[in-house]
This record gives structure tokens, sequence and C-alpha cells, in this order.
DNA sequence: ACGAGTGTGCTAGAATTCTGGTACACGGAG
DNA sequence: CTCCGTGTACCAGAATTCTAGCACACTCGT
């Protein structure tokens, strides 16, 4: 998995470099008692500001998924990986209630809306 | 069709502004010819500054959408109910592409994703 | 002890979005 | 003509996000 930035995203950078960490704890890569990249080898990586990590991380520790331990890095907590497969799901849910929620703006019925998930799921297709 | 507007949203309130009306126009309610409310009255009716209805009615205006004439208020041009139309598929097809990539990263199966949003359909269900 | 690497804290600026206020230009009703 | 309502054009400030740079505190390997 892969951490692909889109600055003109709506979705602040912090934010999505918190996300990408969420998924990929709670898909178990980095494990439990596992550590993340340093801020500045982060930063260097994708190329963003440090001060930009710093935020990513920081929300990652208040949510009491990583430990920030001075002079060694940014460690991965034992509650880390449940908590981070219900972030994943409410993020998830979340983002399928605001389509709900356009789609019935927009006029669109239940029905309307499922075809077009399916047209465009065979667009997006092999891959 | 009700404006509920979402302060905290990602959607700035201009671009929620612009897409109600690209949603009412679609629908055919203000048709070709009619004319939407002034910058002032639109302002007073949903407690926002006057000139942020001027920033969304300007961005209708160079889709076509709307026609501006001074002294006399926005008037829906010929074409808009084709552009708006237009537009609420792409607007719709956009948000349905978001959410296939964000359950992409957060590694869910397409068949998964199918089960998530029908499990949050019957959750929202009766309305 | 030293140095490299780590997290932390601070100040500052650019860009965007929204709010707030003021002034001006145009068209229709009286 | 006058007045009111219309769109338009400014300038300025608050809040958020990101960038930029600097200094400090801590841990480990040497």
């Amino acid at each position: 998995m892969v951490l692909n930035l889109s600055p003109d995203s709506r979705v602040p950078i912090f934010e999505q470099i918190e996300r990408y960490w969420i998924y990929r704890i709670a898909a178990g890569d980095p494990a439990s008692g596992e550590r993340i990249p340093s801020v500045r080898d982060m930063a260097q990586r994708i190329l963003v500001h440090p001060n930009t990590i710093v935020h990513a991380y920081g929300e990652l520790e208040r949510a009491g998924i990583i430990v920030a331990r001075r002079g060694i890095g940014m460690e991965v907590t034992a509650d880390a990986p449940r908590i981070c497969k219900e972030k994943r799901e409410s993020l998830l849910g979340d983002r399928v209630r605001e389509l709900f929620v356009e789609a019935e703006q927009a006029g669109m019925s239940r029905a309307d809306l499922v075809r077009l998930v399916r047209e465009i799921m065979n667009q997006m297709g092999a891959e």
C-alpha cells in the first residue's frame, strides 16, 4: 500500500497521512510495538514539511494509536489495531452516508444511486 | 428541497450554495427565464454574508447557468437545465469514485464495500 | 563525552475561505 | 426625477492549512 498524496484534495494533507497509517495499522502491517518512520524521514519521503508530519502524528497519538518516545521514535500501541479497525469502519461509513445525503439533495433515488455505483464500478473495473 | 448548510463541512459554503441551485435547476424548479433570489435576499434567508452568495452566483454565471442583470436579478439561462443535469451526474460520479478510492486505500474489497453500502442504506432506511 | 538521530516547541509567512462593511452602477416603480 | 432594489467592486480581518526555519531535550551507539 502506497501513500499517494492529493495536495489539491479537500482533505488536509496531515489528515491524509493520518488515515494512511490508520488503514495500514488496521491491516496489521506496522504491528503493535513496531515503529513508524520518524518525522524527518517521513517528511523527506513524501516531500512534505516536517511540521505537517508532526501534526498528523500528534493526532494519531491523541487517538492512542502511537506513543512518542523521545530519542527513539513513534511506537504503535497495543490497542492500535482495535482502534484503527474501528476508525476504518467509521471513516468509510461516514463517506457512504455523505454520498447518500448528496444523492438525496440531488433528487436521485436510492435505486438510481445503486445503478450509478454499479456503472462506475464497472468503469473502474479491472484493478 | 431545502438548502441545509453545513458550515463545518469540508465543502466551502459558497460551493454548497452552488450545488444547491445546480440540483434544483436540474430538477426543473427554477426553469429557464425565471430568477433565483437576489444576493441580499439569499444572504438573509440562510444567514450568510452577501459576499459568499456573490461568490456562489459568480461560479454559476461562469458556468453559463445564470445571467446577471443589473437592477433586475439573476436569470436562469436557456441552456441551464442541460448544463445542470450534466453537472449533477458529474458531481455524484466524482463522489462515488472518491468512495471507491478511499475503500481501496483502506484495503476493503469491492464486495465488502457493497455490503457496507447496503447495511448503511438499511440503517438510514425509512426516510 | 560526543555526535547523530529522535520528538518538541516556537515564531512567521503564504494561501484559501468566510465575514464585515462601504461605495458605486444600473433598472424599474412611483 | 427620486427612491428602492438589484449586481458589482473594493478593502480589511479572523480562522485554517501548509510551509519555513530555528532552537532545545532526549536516547542510543561509538
